[in-house]
DNA sequence: ACAAAAGTGTTTCCCATACACCCATGC
DNA sequence: GCATGGGTGTATGGGAAACACTTTTGT
């Protein structure tokens, strides 16, 4: 039973505590993420998000930079935002291991090159998980496909310049239905989210007029769409 | 150093866990937290929220619920939900303890009897607090205010039936700025998270048509406004 | 000229706010 | 009657979706 030491002037029980990274990115028109074989019981075979556990001198979130260095090359990842802490007492079954997950999304255009037992999965097609792993992914796609509608988290899926065409494909993978680049563009601009810049797209082989290269004006989180209702007076 | 034995089948560090609860509840016209005052270094007389240790048995969510039957009532906390796990390493100056807190609210109409030591602060005017409490409760307001426009979350709040004046103070408080009565039924009543019930309440010493009597439809946590914007196509 | 792709103008609709007005009660 | 508080009707406005139309390129 893990329970600290009388000597401990904090008495309370202690666990071993493991960090997890649900790491997002459209590749190929699809919203994946990236997952790791087990070669070792318990879970052989199955797919696992990575992560590890918790140096002394380190906190979460520097523990999970550190075990996704080793995955992604840590500049890659844009944006790195907490998202739950499972305490299931057989969530392991070897011993008690609470998690802390983390959301970490890395832009279409970053090339990271993967162990070979490292791997992008679609999230609409995922195969079967180790552990608990399944929920922190649920649970981060659902906060993705929030937040793109009242923050400016675009930011970390797209690369630092792009047309609005790359923009649309890519909100429409990561939200899962079509949209409109029209109507994404005067969102996106109406709030400063976007804003056009110098430059200009060459066209394809069939033609067509040069798109517009736009950019995120800024690019960490910030909340765009503070209160749908129940706005206060003005 | 805090490390899991070798024989532990689990190689990695433990630490020792504490869960922490920021009860929010509207009392006298204000949204407030409880916070019981320290008797004992560190941060003696200071502020603290309510928590503790997690037992070997128990879930975070139960552990919390535990220590907040001491304080409350457990049936008075109408909703609870994880806020986020802190793991700063001198939070506690006695040793490195990982923290995680909810957030729970409890309906304005309920008076647990709490102990001497503990008491409701408003959150506009708050004493200054133990260890990293101060942003646990930063991150609860911000957390309830945000989910008050999308989110049912207000039958937490409330008793179980009311007038809408009383929701509209109950909102008001919450929120930290006036609004409509008026435009809050509507909003509410379209979005169907309250109803009508059969009765009225009596007017008041100085006369007044009877208000209705409303409830909320549900009483767990629904999102009503999942999409602000970026709507899927019909 | 024609096809293809990007961008603009305009309409429509929903929904929340604001505000005037009507209703039901106590004194 | 009149004050007080509750409820309804209606106008206003903003923002997003839908869609037609124009612009700019390659072949």
């Amino acid at each position: 039973m893990p329970v600290a030491k009388k000597s401990d002037p904090v008495n309370i029980p202690s666990y071993p505590h493991e960090v997890l990274a649900v790491v997002l990115s459209v590749r190929d028109g699809h919203l994946c993420v990236l997952l790791w074989r087990r070669g070792q019981s318990p879970f052989r075979y199955r797919w696992a998000l990575p992560g590890g556990g918790v140096r002394p001198t380190e906190r979460l979130r520097e523990a999970i930079t550190g075990h996704l260095a080793a995955k992604v090359d840590v500049r890659d990842v844009a944006h790195l935002e907490q998202l739950a802490t499972h305490s299931a007492i057989d969530r392991d079954p070897r011993a008690r291991v609470l998690a802390t997950a983390y959301l970490g999304l890395v832009p279409s255009d970053v090339q990271p090159n993967l162990p070979d037992d490292t791997a992008w999965h679609r999230v609409d097609e995922l195969p079967r998980t180790a552990f608990d792993h399944h929920y922190f992914i649920d649970a981060a796609v659902a906060r993705l496909r929030a937040k793109l509608s009242y923050t400016n988290i675009g930011f970390a899926l797209a690369p630092v310049e792009f047309t609005i065409a790359e923009l649309r494909d890519l909100f429409s993978a990561a939200l899962g239905y079509e949209l409109s680049a029209t109507n994404l563009t005067r969102v996106l601009t109406r709030r400063q989210v976007i804003g056009p810049t110098e430059r200009t797209a060459r066209p394809g082989q069939s033609g067509g007029r040069p798109a517009a290269v736009y950019k995120f004006v800024a690019r960490e989180l910030t909340v765009t769409d503070p209160f749908a209702v129940l706005r206060p007076p003005r």
